[in-house]
DNA sequence: CGGGTATCATTGAATGCTCAACTATCGCGG
DNA sequence: CCGCGATAGTTGAGCATTCAATGATACCCG
């Protein structure tokens, strides 16, 4: 019995430096956002991923892929956000099932001048404490998490350089 | 003006990554412990806590360090564990404004059952898809996330190694 | 000692997330 | 064309977290 492979110490640091410190960027991260632009980082990403999209809309299924969030998380999220008037629900002609939710010129503004506090959140958080070489380090470490989970590339991508808002 | 320093394309892809490779542990590990243990993850990282603690037992406000935690949270969590029995508040006679969180029996049971695959999944998420050179990058990283954030050592530490039930 | 301030902890309202159930539509196979 | 499983998305209940306000006690200093 007792077949436990427990982690080993260097795991065992590792994983609770892991927790310390993806609680300690989130937790702020979510703080200053939602003092400066009132918004959970979780809806900042929602209007970021529309910003990119081309017409700044996506079918809900896609944009729920896009953020990495559930079906359910992501339709709460949008009733939010079209309550707020940074985004509108649209039907699709093509399939009635389906809906689009499009970025509207207020959710726009609001993502344009919450992205440069935002940046400089992520940057004061991590970037700024880690050397160039940490920098490539994290990312493959975090490229080897996404690898194969879902058999596809790490992230949908597709960045179309105009509206630099960042993540 | 338009002093941002927006991220670079590394920074961008790196931030993106760590994005979706958190959500990914994140929800996973949330959402095995809730099925297999009926409990989120913050409940786990403060029976652990209290597990390793002399006497099995914190003060909310050192309970709340070492977990990262807000008094608020901590204290709407502990309520909601001494509900279910696992947990029991004391008052702290050397200090009456002061109460001490005590792990039970059967709060103990509980995570000694949970532990097992609670680590299992923390393997199967993040270290079986890491290098042993990649543990120790990620492990620099995340300290130096954390490092003179509050001027501290990195986490409370102070393993017991008695109750083996990792984090 | 007495008053002010800092500390320890809790509470309730508001908000976001999860899960399971549900509606509506599509598209395939017979 | 019908029936059925798959797909798209929504909904509501329940639970977790946040924020701001509050209560209670301890500590310090004049």
């Amino acid at each position: 019995m007792d077949q436990v492979r427990w982690l080993s110490d260097e795991e065992q640091k590792t994983w609770r430096a892991f927790l310390g410190a993806t609680r300690l960027i989130f937790d702020e991260l979510d703080r200053e956002l939602q003092r400066e632009a009132g918004m959970p980082h979780g809806y900042y990403v929602v209007l970021v991923a529309l910003s990119e999209a081309p017409g700044r809309r996506l079918r809900m299924t896609d944009l729920a892929a896009a953020t990495a969030s559930s079906c359910s998380r992501l339709s709460h999220a949008v009733a939010r956000l079209e309550e707020a008037g940074w985004v509108e629900r649209q039907p699709c002609p093509s399939d009635r099932r389906s809906h689009h939710a499009a970025l509207t010129a207020a959710g726009l503004e609001v993502l344009a001048a919450a992205a440069p506090g935002h940046v400089e959140g992520v940057r004061r958080h991590l970037f700024d404490r880690l050397t160039p070489a940490q920098l490539g380090q994290l990312r493959d470490v975090c490229e080897a998490v996404l690898r194969e989970e879902t058999g596809e590339k790490p992230f949908p991508a597709g960045r179309g350089a105009a509206h630099r808002v960042d993540g």
